[in-house]
DNA sequence: TGGCTTTACG
DNA sequence: CGTA
DNA sequence: GCCA
């Protein structure tokens, strides 16, 4: 993976760290150590090739794919070079991305490129290179890693990853050079920033999260997360700052956030968070989305039916212990949300890091013995993830992950695949296995929360199920169809435990053996970080990320069958990523 | 103007 | 669609 | 709210 880059500046990351459009404004000295990887297979010789000699023909290019808007397309046209934006490093040689040739209207735009004399094609960026190549006919042409494109087949245009200024604290346009302040550097995505739980900018990322949590209340969540995404960011600066234009030039940092940390550092607070906070509305319903299972609408809908507090919702929907009321009141609640309710208190005390400790030695043992049980050689894969993993200090609930390995090194559910194709239509109603086959697999990875939990019962130490039920494992029986068989699967189970005077939330989460460093990664948060990793990954690279694993994008096809991961590090390494560890994924 | 992580379930 |  |  480790091309060469010549680089002798403090950037740590080559790779995730192309430097931006702007950047590239400010100089010419900059031009050879510029020189960097090229894609596999596109690489040509000419490594140490004076760059600067060869005055290039300018060339003009049209890379087209579809869905640039009619706005968007105006905002090129008026961009000076007509319609696009420059990819190519050389800065004679031109290549301009736009869109709309590929789908509907969008023929006039590629007819005006002709007509301008573009040359246009419709290509992958894979094929950016020995097509640039072809039209400048032998000119040594260089061209940016592919991650500047993106994909054709899903976004077919253009992109360069840290354009916007990743560069922080600089003075406005060019000479920073002069003894400037020091700039630091701010990687666009959160899974690239390694960011501890306390930092430099409490006063301001508090408001910020307060924020978030009122936008989330009244439903916004785009906003909700653009706020997270500027705490984030300040989360993991290295200084306390002072003011919002220091980090006017971050990625997601735009005007308003500028505003924004202004009024904070003036105010102590945002008047529109005040606002917000003070509709007894929105009071209302961010109590109630402290119940488990009730997001904004149902909080929403809850204030709306007249219901103010949790125990106004206690009194109205809870099922009173004599059968006798009418139930015209209170339609189908969900089983989650009556177990949130009637455990409410419960489920606000915090849970401390001993407590966990102590949760999970319990569930591990018991894991075990149940393991040996089914397979006396096989090795169980045990971590607590979520909060408590990211090192911190009280919870709110217990995130356990499981697998179990067989003793024969094969992950179990391979081997419960291999013994359903083997009986030659399988019973399966719906998606639930049924009849004898069932007791075939026990020994066998499946079941394997089910048997836990009703140990873990028979225990009392697990009480009262939120939640339970399999991802994957089959593919969907749709029309008569059958269901098939699928390696990928996870077991859940969100449940209360009973600890010493209370109950507290534990989530038991089981997977094939096979997929445990990228359900690691997926069940250890932050919500941001697990979004950035994967937004990383379909934006950055040729794969698409999810618990279940890596598959190449473009076929679907799992990358896990080809590479072998064990851990989490694998994964980061395998993404191009430097590892992050837990403890610095507070973004 | 469209997208913003992912996926299953009720 | 709402929720985790 | 931010970005392409």
């Amino acid at each position: 993976m480790q091309e060469e880059e010549e680089e002798e500046e403090e950037e740590g990351d080559g790779r995730n760290r192309q430097d931006g459009g702007s950047r590239r404004r400010r100089g010419e000295k900059e031009h050879h150590q510029r020189r960097r990887r090229q894609r596999q297979g596109v690489d040509k010789q000419g490594d140490g090739a004076p760059a600067a000699a060869a005055a290039a023909a300018t060339l003009r290019v049209a890379l087209v794919g579809r869905g640039f808007s009619k706005n968007q397309q105006e905002v090129f046209r008026k961009n000076g070079s007509k319609v696009g934006i420059e990819v190519l490093v050389r800065p004679e040689s031109k290549f301009v991305a736009c869109g709309g040739g590929g789908g509907s209207g969008g023929g006039g735009l590629l007819e005006q490129l002709r007509r301008e004399r573009f040359a246009v094609a419709v290509c992958w960026s894979e094929e950016v290179a020995p097509w640039a190549e072809l039209l400048v006919g032998g000119e040594d042409v260089e061209v940016v890693g592919h991650q500047w494109l993106r994909r054709v087949d899903t976004r077919p245009y253009l992109l360069s990853p840290l354009k916007k200024n990743d560069v922080v604290g600089a003075e406005e346009e060019g000479e920073e050079e002069g003894g400037g302040a020091p700039a630091f550097v701010v990687p666009m995505y959160a899974c690239q920033r390694p960011t501890p739980m306390k930092h430099h900018n409490h006063e301001i990322t508090d408001v910020l999260d307060a924020m978030t949590k009122m936008y989330k209340v009244v439903g916004d969540g785009q906003r909700a997360d653009s706020f997270m995404r500027l705490s984030s960011v300040l989360r993991f600066l290295d200084r306390t700052i002072r003011s919002g234009s220091e980090i006017r030039h971050v990625h997601h940092v735009g005007e308003r956030m500028v505003e924004a940390v202004d009024e904070i550092l003036a105010t102590g607070t945002l008047g529109r968070l005040e606002e917000l906070k003070s509709h007894p509305r929105n009071q209302v319903c961010q109590q109630l989305m402290k119940v488990h299972g009730v997001g904004s609408r149902t909080a929403k809908d809850w204030y709306n039916r007249g219901i103010r507090s949790v125990e106004d919702a206690r009194r109205t929907l809870l099922p009173n212990d004599d059968d006798t009321e009418g139930d015209e009141k209170r339609p189908n609640l969900k089983p989650e949300v009556v177990m949130g309710l009637k455990h409410f208190h419960d489920m606000q005390v915090p849970i401390g890091r001993d407590e966990v400790v102590g949760i999970a030695d319990e569930v591990r043992e018991e894991a075990e013995r149940f393991g040996r049980e089914r397979d006396p050689e096989g090795t169980l894969l045990f971590e607590v993830c979520g909060g408590f993993r990211r090192g911190k200090e009280t919870l709110h609930d217990v995130d356990v992950l499981v697998s179990f390995r067989r003793g024969n090194g094969e992950p179990g559910h391979q081997g419960f695949v291999e013994a359903l194709r083997a009986l030659d239509g399988y019973l399966v109603e719906g998606e639930q296995i049924v009849g004898a086959e069932v007791k075939a697999f026990e020994d066998l990875e499946y079941f394997f929360v089910e048997g836990l939990k009703e140990r873990l019962m028979e225990r009392g130490k697990l009480c009262a199920t939120l939640y339970q039920g399999q991802m994957g494992g089959f593919t969907k029986a749709k029309g008569g169809q059958a269901p098939q068989p699928k390696l990928e699967r996870e077991e859940v189970l969100m449940a209360l435990w009973q600890l010493p005077g209370r109950k507290c939330r534990i989530d038991i989460v089981q997977v094939a053996s096979s997929q445990w460093p990228f359900a690691l990664l997926g069940w250890s948060g932050t919500v941001m970080f697990e979004k950035d990793v994967r937004r990383y990954t379909e934006e950055q690279t040729e794969y698409k990320l999810s618990q279940k694993g890596v598959t190449i994008r473009a076929t679907d096809e799992p990358v896990t069958d080809i590479v072998s991961f064990q851990t989490e590090e694998d994964i980061f390494r395998f993404l191009g990523l430097e590892y992050i560890p837990p403890h610095l994924r507070w973004v």
